[in-house]
DNA sequence: CCGACAACCTGTGAGC
DNA sequence: TGCTCACAGGTTGTCG
């Protein structure tokens, strides 16, 4: 489930339950994610307050406070598999159910990730000042991310611009689904070298990532596969994929007959017909 | 600096 | 049924 959308999703979903609310216990039952999760994570969270719930591209920032001052953030990455939701208090965990956070309220925000590509980290200083925060470009839904930037950006890249627009370090939270969704909005083959965009279809293609990612955070975002929990948090949009998922079919648009490749290991899918070098 | 590729890990579905 | 293989929403690191 997660690219910029579902962790968008998962954030609203949540915010009620745990801003302004003080964590009554953390449990961790599995360190081994991506990174370890840290030791003494547990007392730096038992007894805070979490002040807010914020997102930087695919992260989740729980900003946390201790008898009225900043304690540190509490870092979330959903990798591939992750995701995060609200059960109560006596729901007895599963298998891949790695970290609680238990709200004093008696509600428990719980982290499934069967794959453990997914982070759970403490960030004591500012949260944007984490090695993994610091470097990665700007938010696609904002005004630091337009046409003009990615055409700046993409001058000197020759690598395909759907590598280019899958680099959380020119624009984050773009994912494999809405990395080709995007393009086939904005009529350009994903194969073709960045550097060769004009700056008209960079603008075409900065909009159609903002609308495409906009239009998945009003839907709830996109369910694949596995269930997604409750609370609200179940997402539609998949059903409103063009191309991703859909090699063998029909394009929408002219008929064509949608293909399938791969690009740095990942599936692309496009419309020969209506995307354009 | 860049691109290609492997790595991390488990679950699922296809094909035999 | 059951085995094996390819592949899945992400990101980092290494090598040439």
């Amino acid at each position: 489930m997660p690219e910029l959308p579902e962790v968008e999703t998962t954030r609203r979903g949540l915010r009620a339950a745990v801003e302004g609310g003080r964590i009554a216990e953390a449990v961790v039952r599995h360190r081994g994610l991506r990174q370890p999760v840290p030791r003494g994570l547990e007392q730096q969270l038992a007894g805070a307050t979490v002040q807010s719930l914020d997102r930087r591209g695919k992260y989740l920032l729980f900003e946390c406070t201790r008898n009225g001052h900043r304690s540190g953030t509490l870092i979330v990455h959903l990798g591939m598999s992750g995701r995060l939701w609200l059960v109560d208090r006596d729901t007895p965990p599963q298998k891949h159910d790695h970290f609680d956070l238990a709200m004093d309220h008696g509600r428990v925000i719980r982290l499934r990730d069967p794959r453990r590509f997914g982070l759970v980290l403490w960030q004591r200083g500012p949260a944007l000042e984490h090695p993994l925060l610091r470097d990665i470009g700007p938010e696609p839904l904002t005004d630091d991310f337009d046409g003009a930037q990615l055409h700046r950006e993409t001058r000197s890249r020759s690598a395909a611009i759907k590598l280019a627009i899958m680099d959380s370090h020119l624009v984050c939270g773009v994912g494999n689904i809405y990395a080709n969704e995007a393009l086939f909005r904005a009529g350009i083959d994903p194969r073709t070298p960045s550097k060769r965009l004009s700056k008209a279809r960079c603008d075409a293609l900065a909009r159609e990532i903002k609308a495409v990612l906009g239009e998945a955070i009003n839907a709830g975002g996109s369910s694949l596969r596995d269930y997604v929990g409750s609370d609200g948090m179940a997402g539609n949009f998949q059903n409103n994929f063009l191309v991703y998922g859909r090699a063998g079919e029909a394009c929408t648009r002219c008929g064509s007959m949608i293909r399938e490749t791969k690009q740095a290991q990942r599936a692309t899918c496009f419309c020969p017909h209506c995307q354009k070098r």
